[in-house]
DNA sequence: GCCGTTTTCGGCCCGACTGTTTTCAGTCG
């Protein structure tokens, strides 16, 4: 049993707990759901190597719940579980996946109704029978079967670059507005996630109801959830939800804090204020009635004893710990990069020729760009075999003459064989200032045999640097089985620089992995895989994961000066 | 059900909006 499936089992004891109006407990098992969806190794292994006192290291997870995922792991089952299933079979995750139905109303529609599952719930509501129930009227028949209508259209998660121009746009909008002070971006977008659930806007203003109002019916809302006169919240016609909230100035700091999250970041900082005799809430960090920080951010992580916190870091994972110390290093800002070592031209797949790409980098102020269009195994991409790759080498020492201002290094993204050896030979790759190695087929190999063919590619001494090293697509293509453990020590021992690809469909290595290659000493570089002039800009998405990864400017090699960066790979 | 730089027992984050109500429960973030 996978671990997202034992998850999904606590977070389901978790909704019946709550159904039954359990105090702590939900939120106990939601907790350790999250836990198992984050960790990396399979639980199973974890249990194999040290049983119930190996489980217990997972935050959360204590004697009781030890001993139901040993259960769980040694009998495919939970009575617990089953028990609670029993007492009240209803498809209790689909159903309060629907927006405005909880807990106590599942227990309410299945107790007066039967209803069971979504199917149920849509038929009842049509047939207007959840009208005369207790606490249901009219409207609610109708938000539940609004609610299921965009359920069926699946609007989920969306990939952070497809969202952050709409949500940059709305914001350079209301800022617009003269009945608008200030307006900025909270929530996951301030802190770069790879992929958005909703956008959080705040603004400072003297008139909220007009700001309301002007938010309420920009042509891109679909629906308007609720509006009030500090909080409105909209679905937009791409199926995303934004909410808007009006904030007095001097709460300002403390309303961006608390809306910019994480969830648990925010409970961790709550736990402190408490500690200090404190109450934090997103009008201001208060001892008693008396307000002592909340007009900026800065303020209320010095009034709580903590260094100031970047948002991209803000999810729990440590930072907190390491602000108190005062222990946060200097990370990896936006604009440091001189550098882009992924870059595909018309030569293969891209849609620019070489100077249109080198042009475009100038622009965006990079001294040095490498071109990597792909080999010859990707045949469907016309990928160079060797003789191409010596003609372009060419026409790139050609360009570099008569190109000022930038330097462009020769480079390939060169196929991972299956057998883990290279597709082009060792004496041209010599030839080239940067090789990348890429895995490009056979994703579905056995994760030993593709975490051995990985570590093969990387003891290439030609090889560089290992380009999106877990090829996962988000939302689109899971990573392929690999060790990235594996991985990454093969990187330190081989000298091997691990890329994080900026692409928004892939930003690959993902944070988590960004910082183990960091605290294991593993160098790094931000590329845009750019395939057109357009995606160059792609580098800042990288910047941010790479400060989710908690990435320092030194850890990032294509920070550094053209010749600084060449002394820093295999062969320089 | 978990957890411990005041704690192995007694805490566990806090507030807005809606709908259905006459003072609040449920849901959400």
């Amino acid at each position: 049993m996978r671990n997202s499936d034992i998850a999904q089992i606590f977070r389901e004891i978790a909704l019946y707990l709550e159904m039954q109006e359990e105090p702590f407990k939900p939120r106990a098992y939601e907790k350790v759901a999250y836990a198992l969806e984050a960790l990396e190794e399979p639980v199973e292994e974890l249990y194999k190597r040290g049983g119930i006192k190996e489980l217990r290291n997972i935050p959360g997870v204590g004697q009781a719940i030890g001993e139901k995922i040993e259960e769980i792991i040694r009998t495919g089952k939970l009575k617990y579980y089953e028990d609670l299933r029993k007492e009240m079979p209803v498809d209790i995750h689909g159903l309060t996946a629907i927006e405005g139905v909880g807990p106590k109303s599942v227990k309410v529609l299945y107790e007066q109704l039967g209803i069971k599952g979504v199917d149920d719930l849509e038929r009842a509501a049509r047939s207007g029978k959840i009208r005369g129930l207790p606490h249901f009227g009219e409207k609610m028949e109708q938000k539940i079967l609004k609610g299921i209508e965009f359920l069926k259209q699946g609007s989920g998660r969306f990939p952070l670059g497809s969202v952050l121009p709409l949500v940059a746009e709305i914001e350079e909008r209301l800022r617009g507005l003269p009945e608008v002070e200030a307006v900025t971006v909270a929530g996951s977008v301030r802190r770069r996630k790879e992929t958005i659930g909703d956008a959080d806007l705040l603004a400072i203003s003297s008139k909220p109801e007009r700001v309301m109002d002007y938010f309420t019916s920009m042509p891109e809302v679909m629906h308007v959830h609720g509006k009030g006169m500090t909080k409105t919240m909209v679905k937009l016609k791409n199926r995303m939800d934004v909410d808007l909230r009006v904030v007095p100035k001097e709460s300002f700091g403390a309303a961006l804090s608390y809306f910019t999250g994480s969830k648990d970041h925010n409970v961790a900082l709550r736990r402190i204020a408490q500690e200090k005799g404190l109450k934090l809430n997103e009008y201001g960090l208060f001892r008693g009635e008396k307000r002592v920080a909340g007009e900026t951010e800065e303020e209320i992580y010095k009034a709580l004893g903590l260094s100031y916190i970047p948002p991209e870091l803000r999810e729990n994972q440590g930072e907190v710990e390491a602000a108190r110390k005062g222990k946060l290093p200097e990370f990896i800002a936006y604009g440091d990069l001189r550098g882009d070592l992924q870059i595909q031209t018309t030569w293969t797949d891209g849609a620019n020729s070489i100077e249109e790409m080198a042009g475009e980098a100038k622009r965006l102020g990079l001294e040095y760009i490498a071109i990597t269009d792909h080999t010859k195994s990707l045949a469907m991409t016309g990928g160079s075999d060797e003789k191409k790759l010596l003609r372009q080498m060419e026409a790139i020492d050609k360009i570099n003459k008569s190109l000022k201002g930038i330097t462009i290094l020769k480079g390939a993204e060169v196929n991972i064989n299956k057998d883990g050896t290279l597709d082009i030979k060792d004496e041209v790759l010599g030839k080239l200032d940067v090789v990348g190695i890429a895995v490009h087929s056979h994703f579905n190999l056995p994760r030993k045999e593709m975490t051995e063919r990985i570590i093969k590619a990387m003891h290439n001494p030609h090889a560089d640097i290992l380009f999106h090293p877990t090829g996962r697509v988000i939302q689109k293509r899971e990573p392929y089985d690999v060790d990235m453990e594996a991985v990454i020590e093969t990187a330190k021992e081989t000298g091997t620089v691990l890329e994080i690809d900026a692409y928004p469909d892939r930003l690959d290595l993902k944070d988590e992995h960004i910082r183990k290659a960091v605290e294991a000493g593993v160098k790094l570089v931000i590329d845009s895989d750019a395939h057109s002039v357009n995606h160059i800009r792609f580098l800042e998405f990288g910047v941010a994961q790479a400060r989710r990864g908690w990435a320092k400017k030194s850890d990032v090699l294509n920070t550094r000066p053209l010749k600084e960066f060449l002394r820093c790979l295999k062969h320089p």
